[in-house]
DNA sequence: AAACTGTTTTTTATGGAATAAAATCCAACG
DNA sequence: CGTTGGATTTTATTCCATAAAAAACAGTTT
């Protein structure tokens, strides 16, 4: 059966968007709900349902108001239930690997990740279609899919292209025309950044997600799919990586600030040539902070999940 | 239910091997004949027992001998049973967007696809999900697929990744030893677009797998697998382009084969600036032919699939 | 008429079951 | 002892059913 998590973080959602009413106030439109919580209308009405049962709105059709009464008893649904399947599989299966270590090679069984993780052999099958374009997978027709790994040779295989994507597009960034905004973006990140740096010691966790607000502003410059799409890639892997080795990760982040704020400093000038340097500086830091922590990986023994031996049919 | 294309290829493979042996000649064992037609061992074993009830084979566990007798008589199981459910959803799918001339931003219907494929709509979702990575259709949660189209600037992201990709192998090409094999192989693949070119009248429909296999060898100097899950994009696309649109396509290919033959010295004489040269030149001839036929086909009308409008939820 | 709500239809997401194919185990043969 | 074939177990593929969510339709109200 479909799950009802779109229904339950919308619910969820409803209820701070109606704590910013006052008491007694008209609730907008159902259309107007939907596109504020961004579901179908028909969610909507299921979300105004459940929020009249429990009283926090009052009313029906046209005339419903907001009960500041009811609003505090009111318990949101628990953030477990609102996380889509899908995320929820991707989630797990980033953490078996990284937190059971496991080995190149090792064969992934539907099943036992079904079992594991909670959900049907369905699920497991689609996030493992999505997947394998992450080059962490790969599919043997009729005999299941190998975890190829964490090896020394993605890190270095994703660099390379990471490399060729980003001076591309930096080179874009540069060319952009003066009263383009997104220098302007460019200058609030910047600021973003150095407000992180002053702050770095407690907030040096917030740097995953600047990192990729930042990479993304750079590609922005001259959209290409195929990009956009590897970046996701680069993406993933970082977040997941950054929660997992938590080994210097304050000092990581801050010197990654930094040489993303003479990186940008470099975009400002619009000299290729300093720019490259500035770029390749940072991706060279990059890789061997990740080179580095999938060689550790090796090392380490362990590797507790499914493994049967990987290898073609006959 | 698990279709059965696997045993009809395997029985269709078996037969092939045994008209080649004699009268009376022993069967290889189980092992080896699961090697040879790549398919496990219970395989073989049906195979075999559907050989016997037809009288192609006979005796028993190791004492199986080939029946010639029995041989002519045999029919195969027709070709489109062999084919395994993905492949046929993704030639359906791709013969559907160019025959019919779907417009980009049309809505892609699971159900509607699943019938008119005749297979259950798991298949196509699992090939959607495949597919997603091609860079033709978009997801959006909850609410289907949209067919983004072969668009020119379609055809202008794939041939800017594809420059820097080929251009980047070309030149670690140009630097393998002297005594690398691939040099020998670089020249095999030169006498074929010779043999090719001589015959190109007649042959021309064989130059996209030669075209594939070349880029391949250039690719593989220095392998990287994001490098090769995007040429799988190219071959896909060339593939069923070259299979569309036959206009001009005897002069098309000869012309490419003369580019080939050009890049393939160019290579030879290790010269970077000269493989660079030859290299965009044929790049440049390939991207116009595509964005040619892009533009044509948006001309055109037509439009007949699924079309509902797509836009997001509410 | 435009924007809204009530109702119905269509479509997607997910679990489950049945079968093909692969993998494993075991005894017998050479 | 290593290889072969027979029997059994495990796993992947595929179809189907059902609930959630979106979309379409049809009146109402302002």
């Amino acid at each position: 059966m479909k799950t009802d998590t779109v229904f339950k973080r919308a619910f969820n959602d409803a209820l701070g968007l109606i704590a910013r009413l006052p008491d007694g106030a008209p609730l907008p439109s159902e259309n107007r709900l939907g596109a504020e919580l961004r579901v179908s209308r028909t969610t909507v009405r299921k979300v105004l349902t459940a929020l009249a049962e429990r009283g926090v709105v009052s009313g029906e059709g046209r005339r419903r108001l907001v009960r500041a009464a009811g609003r505090a008893a009111v318990e949101p649904f628990p953030e477990v239930e609102t996380v889509p399947m899908a995320a929820h599989v991707e989630r797990s299966f980033m953490e078996w690997t990284l937190r059971d270590d496991v080995r190149p090679g090792t064969a992934i069984n539907e099943r036992e990740l079904a079992r594991r993780f909670g959900v049907a052999t369905t699920g497991i099958r689609e996030f493992l279609n999505r997947f394998q374009r992450f080059g962490l997978i790969e599919k043997r027709p009729n005999a299941g899919w190998v975890f190829k790994g964490f090896t020394p040779s993605f890190a270095l295989e994703l660099f390379e292209i990471r490399e060729m994507f980003e001076l591309r597009s930096a080179r874009a960034f540069a060319g952009l025309p003066a009263e383009s905004p997104k220098w302007r973006q460019l200058g609030e990140l910047r600021q973003e950044h150095l407000d992180l740096l002053g702050d770095v010691d407690r907030r040096y966790h917030d740097f995953s997600d600047l990192d990729s607000r930042y990479h993304r502003l750079i590609n922005s410059a001259a959209p290409n799919r195929f990009i956009d799409s590897f970046f996701d890639v680069i993406t993933l892997i970082f977040h997941y990586h950054y929660q997992w080795r938590k080994h210097d990760e304050r000092e990581r982040a801050a010197v990654a600030i930094r040489e993303h704020l003479t990186y940008i400093e470099a975009l400002f000038t619009r000299n290729i040539a300093i720019i490259e340097l500035a770029c390749r500086a940072h991706l060279a830091t990059a890789r061997e902070t990740l080179i580095r922590s999938t060689a550790r990986e090796k090392a380490f023994g362990g590797g507790s999940g499914t493994a049967r031996a990987a290898g073609g049919p006959a």
